[in-house]
DNA sequence: TGCAGAAAACTGTGATCACAGTATTATGGA
DNA sequence: TCCATAATACTGTGATCACAGTTTTCTGCA
């Protein structure tokens, strides 16, 4: 089977590959503690292994994908009670200081983007299309924190939201996506287009910890 | 030229390889803006590229390692102010919540160590041996915060102290060690062996937080 | 001596194979 | 029908090669 294709697109084979697992991951396509396997993927992907051993690896390091130290085989880390715990305290460290910092930098035009996304949200949320909403969500965070330049701090909110995210559709698909219909957005939207930092660090803090006592509830309730 | 050896112990080549790369990003022995290739990286280390190329992924997802864009090349990034600003605020986070965390469950053994560790790097100090001195006190910080047994703070803490490694050592380097001999452990082991988590916290953040201060005004030195 | 331009060396990427384990499935006997 | 055991399929790992692109080095002309 020859996958070698004309590279019209610069970027790397992996890199595709990665962004493809991320997408499945943070939107929840792929189940906590299913196995995974590096041909497996190729073979859904259309790839030869060899890109996604490159990706598989780099979702490893982020902690996106675990690897059973036993027999070495791979798979979606499962959530904890303890693990969502970490990951909520450092969730609310990082993320509202990135709204904080986007704000000084925004503009109309930001302020105009996330508007959309948000519609699109809503949107999501009223036909209960949980993968749309999930993206949507993404998307909103990601394009406010964009906005800080503070590319350390981002990506570190990224791996976080990256080993979440597979729980949070678990939970969301449990318990219906109508739980989370009231988040914090509009506020954040409205601190970004006064330029209030402060408000858009305190929105962005309220959005987050509302939402994972939402999960927090939901993960003791299956468990 | 075979490399393949009798797997005697069974963790694999390349995460042998991580590691090494690892302690010399640490110890700053490679340094900041540096290229580095696969094959060069193989043939000191004495293993062929696939290991090699396994680990490198992971030490750029962790961004230890970074990319150019425009000719796919590695290199040790280079630290801008801007970046040090990032990586501090956001350890003086993290391991100070891991400082505390590990109060609570230590012992007079974590204690002893932590003792034997601080004895090691005064003597380092005293020698002015840099080299020693950084795997000492990557150690002293890694030994309290392997107690906190939370593992999503503490890769968190590793990965930001990957980054910041080859940094400290290029300011060290050219300031001098002596000017770092007033550290906060002392005050760090006293909280751990008192069981005050909140004296661990506040220790910890000074430490970081005056040795922190240091590399600024020596990277403004510097540029 | 200086400087184009060709040649060589080196770069990351992807494909393919071999191998040693582990997990799964099939098989045979009670 | 049930269970131990053998056979098969599948796993991640490492080695090796090919390739296209970039960088460096060498060469020959002025």
């Amino acid at each position: 089977m020859k996958t070698r294709r004309p590279l019209a697109d610069s970027t790397a084979v992996h890199d595709q590959v990665y962004e493809a697992i991320r997408q499945a991951l943070i939107t929840g396509r792929i189940a906590p503690g299913k196995g995974v396997s590096l041909r497996s993927l190729a073979a859904e992907l259309g790839v030869s292994p060899m890109p996604v051993r490159d990706a598989v690896r780099r979702l490893v390091a982020e902690r996106a994908l675990a690897i059973n130290p036993a027999n070495k085989r791979l798979s979606v880390p499962s959530l904890t009670a303890d693990r969502l715990e970490q990951l909520s305290l450092a969730r609310l460290w990082v993320e509202p200081e990135l709204a904080a910092r986007a704000v000084t930098r925004a503009d109309t035009g930001l302020v105009r983007q996330l508007q959309a996304i948000d519609a699109d949200l809503d949107e999501a949320l009223r036909l209960g299309d949980v993968d749309r909403y999930m993206a949507a969500n993404h998307a909103f965070h990601f394009a406010l924190y964009e906005r800080a330049e503070a590319d350390v701090l981002q990506a570190m909110a990224g791996g976080l939201w990256l080993q979440i995210g597979p729980f949070m559709r678990v939970v969301f698909g449990r318990v219906g996506a109508d739980v989370l219909v009231a988040d914090r957005h509009a506020e954040a939207i409205e601190a970004v287009r006064s330029g209030d930092a402060e408000g858009a660090r305190r929105a962005i803090a309220a959005d987050l910890s509302e939402g994972m006592d939402k999960m927090r509830i939901a993960v003791e309730a299956i468990a």
